[in-house]
DNA sequence: GTGGTCTAGACCACA
DNA sequence: GTGGTCTAGACCACT
């Protein structure tokens, strides 16, 4: 359900981050569902478990995660918590994208097309 | 002709670069134009020469300029070229950012209905 | 693994791609293999590390290598990739050689015989 | 008569030297001729007048040119004093592709009929 | 003056 | 520890 891209210069704990993210947004994790622990998550991905734990602790600094000392880690969000946050993300990413489009002289038409395919 | 952000997280060598394509797209440099030495961008701009020298090698790969020893560095690339690669990233980064909210549920009229705002 | 030579008119960080090239021709070096960190290989060798950063930026930007910061840097090349262009190397330069001599007036047939020899 | 390859790693110096001798060998150059004068030579080509008089000053030591301050320069040398130099030259670095080659585990035949064509 | 190479040494984020 | 970036300063050949 993770997918990291190992040569991307985003770290690869915020890349967890995001991937976990996007599970919940996908409805593939949700609220009080168990995830796997560090150590596990960071022998799926092949990862130094520093690295999950980073994630994890990020995480939780966010109120998207809860860890349990014995019982392990939870999700907490709800899925309107990260969703606004994460679209703004994707929409404000588009725009300045666009908006650089169009200063290179590409008509808005033209670009609305193409996005459409 | 050269602005840099040195609290940005994109590295100077790259901002050097940017500023460089910016300004042959915007037809302030024409390929055959000679643009400043290595020491001189580096004094103006207040950096390294090396990391001057490291952009100017970079876009050299990317056949964009050329450098002759002793006789300075001058614009190859026509704006076509450029401005392909550009729009090409642009609209890469759009179609990423658009599956990302088709896959969080959002219908694609939505997405185009927003953007072209 | 990997031999020097100071006084020659190659640099030093083209010594070292034409090294690591060479290795990897001999089948000493493997796709997936990972190469001596930065470091390592500048300590082993006597030089500075930014010179062999060099060497590692030059050859990935042949993809014939690939670094993953924190982790290490590892051979992407198949020895045909490399193979074919060495080879291809060595041709052009013998028929340029070829060409003058024709130019020169020998016979092809003359430079052919004494190749074979 | 004379071309040069500004982005050769090759001194442009040099390369007039080897252009004149080039010329010398082909036969459009002959004993007791006179060459373009320093400051001529260097308009045609588009070069500083020093690079040409660093190539005539070489030329000259290797007594295949001598100048005579008021009347200009001439050529001195001989085709067959030059000839068998070049051509020695040439066949060496053959020599060195040719080994390579083999060393890179290609059949001397194939080599042989690849030059050939 | 130009670009090309190299050294020495530093700081950074990440793992 | 790793690679990535940057600075400071040096030397070189060539023009």
């Amino acid at each position: 359900m993770i997918e990291l891209d190992l040569q991307s210069r985003t770290p690869i704990y915020e890349q967890i981050m995001n991937e976990i993210k996007r599970n919940i947004l996908q409805g593939s994790l949700k609220p009080k569902d168990q995830i796997p622990s560090i150590r596990e998550l960071a022998q799926t991905l092949g990862v130094n478990p520093n690295t999950v734990k980073k994630s994890y602790t990020a995480l939780e600094n966010q109120n998207i995660i809860q860890s349990f000392s014995t019982r392990g880690t939870f999700i907490t969000a709800k899925i309107d918590h990260i969703l606004k946050q994460t679209v703004d993300d994707c929409y404000s990413t588009i725009e300045r994208e666009v908006n650089q489009l169009k200063k290179l002289g590409i008509p808005e038409e033209e670009i609305i097309e193409r996005i459409s395919r």
